[in-house]
DNA sequence: AACTCGGGGCA
DNA sequence: TGCCCAGAGTT
């Protein structure tokens, strides 16, 4: 894959996408973990919403707890999972505050055993809060990056290699949003909408042999 | 790798 | 209604 093609690929993706809101807002790691808890099965936009008001009064782990888990619950009712999600972010702000003083850990390790922090959570909250380079690929990102041709890897952390080698990284965290709302959308797993993808001239699944990698 | 949990959206 | 997730946790 050229040069050319990817900067083809990655300008298509954002006059398409470029509009949609996307992102976390957050003004520090313990805001990012929080609002990146709440935004399993659910949209940035709704977390953005819901964080918005969350984050005005409580930004930290002993605010949160002196909030308490049923009013916390009624706050984030919205984003789906919430009981769970309550459930965990109470029992992440004592982790935080028991063991590292109220801070948010910078080690992947440390970061995957706080409740409800997975994979992604923590590939979230140690490239975007802690700047180390990564982008998270979920299933979204995996598969359209390798239908388009993007990543060529085979499994998650070659395809975020080849994602990181290819893309610009001053555009890592808007062309993680558009391959993810191009998968929603368009790049779908089952059925995908070939003929109608703005991709399609660029793309070779689709056209017959299809593979993705 | 294959499951379960879980609740709001959307057809 | 029924089906689908911009995950996490467990087996």
């Amino acid at each position: 894959m050229t040069k050319k093609k990817i900067e083809q690929i990655l300008a298509t993706l954002e006059s398409r996408y470029g509009q949609e809101q996307c992102g976390l807002d957050f003004k520090s790691p313990f805001e990012l973990l929080i609002a990146t808890i709440l935004s399993a099965q659910c949209t940035d936009v709704r977390v953005n919403i819901v964080t918005k008001d969350l984050f005005e009064n409580y930004k930290t782990p002993e605010a949160i707890l002196l909030l308490g888990e049923e009013a916390l619950l009624t706050k984030i009712k919205t984003c789906g999972l919430a009981r769970t999600k309550a459930k965990n972010i109470i029992l992440t702000c004592h982790r935080l505050l028991i063991e590292y003083n109220g801070t948010v850990p910078d080690q992947m390790e440390q970061l995957l055993t706080l409740p409800g922090v997975g994979r992604k959570t923590a590939n979230v909250v140690m490239s975007n809060a802690f700047n180390i380079p990564a982008i998270a690929v979920d299933t979204h990102v995996f598969r359209v990056s390798r239908r388009i041709g993007l990543a060529q890897g085979k499994n998650v952390l070659e395809v975020e290699k080849e994602l990181m080698k290819n893309i610009p990284k001053d555009k890592w965290s808007q062309a993680h949003h558009w391959l993810i709302w191009h998968g929603r959308k368009c790049c779908t797993a089952r059925n995908p909408n070939c003929s109608g993808c703005m991709l399609r001239s660029l793309c070779n699944f689709g056209r017959g042999n299809n593979k993705e990698a």
